[in-house]
DNA sequence: GAATTAATTGCTATTCTATATCAAATGGTG
DNA sequence: CACCATTTGATATAGAATAGCAATTAATTC
């Protein structure tokens, strides 16, 4: 199904409203391949809301993760980044500039789950974050340079 | 060899001077812990260094990260915080209230290192992020509340 | 150990991210 | 279409981080 009708049947079932704004702003962060910030979604949907404020884009994207219809990012930077992916999934995290790109759960075999009884700490998931250098990044091999 | 040590002799190598506040704040980080904003360090340094701004300290982290004598966390959160580890270990996050952990890489079996040929981004290292409940957040099964 | 020079710090102002508050507007329901 | 609860937008404000520049400090040379 839809990801943008389960987010309705979703908000039916939570009794949270159908508004104009959660679907917009869920639609561009399903339809963009990033992992936007509050502001950059802002930027992205002013101009299809008229009147749009940042402060309802910062709720929305809260409430959004708060029904599970999207995640905060884990990135080494002040500004927190949303992810529509909520599936099991890796990043590929450049340490020069930060870009941050998808990686499928399949591109890896399963990770061990720690035993944690001793903390009791209860492991619902896990993410890995592979570091390295990205192909813009890296120092180009050519000669003609 | 001892972590400060160290620290000073790689600070010798690349030119970088000295300071009382570089010596006291990563000996600040190395001696808790938990992974410190720079607000948390710069309070808990702040007595020791007389007239100490909280610039240097935002300074001073990074280059701490800069030289390898640190990194910043990947955290859901809109801070920055700052780990003293900089070897591979993992965490555990807890999705309630934040709070974050290490584990020892040895806790877990080696993680398949995916072919990122493609991409052309080169993989130098990963850390796991597991995600659950704390022991503090999860509801008590005690009958007697 | 004093003088010189380059790096670093502290102060102030400012930017950027995010949240609180509350009246106005909107969505859901009968 | 009228009602009520929810949500939004505007404004103000808090909090995190950086920029610019003069004053200070560390390293170096004599």
């Amino acid at each position: 199904m839809n990801r943008l009708t389960h987010f309705e049947d979703l908000c039916r079932k939570k009794g949270l409203s159908l508004t104009v704004q959660r679907r917009v702003i869920l639609q561009e962060l399903l339809e963009r391949g990033d992992h936007p910030t509050a502001e950059e979604i802002y930027e992205a949907v002013r101009e299809r809301v008229p009147g749009l404020s940042r402060t309802t884009v910062y709720r929305v994207l809260d409430t959004l993760v708060q029904v599970g219809a999207a995640r905060k990012l884990s990135h080494p930077d002040a500004v927190v980044r949303f992810d529509p992916n909520v599936e099991r999934h890796h990043h590929l995290v450049c340490q020069q500039c930060g870009s941050l790109v998808d990686l499928e759960a399949s591109a890896i075999s399963n990770v061990s789950i720690p035993n944690t009884r001793k903390t009791g700490f209860t492991i619902t998931d896990y993410s890995v974050s592979f570091t390295g250098i990205c192909s813009r990044c890296r120092p180009r091999k050519s000669r003609k340079e």
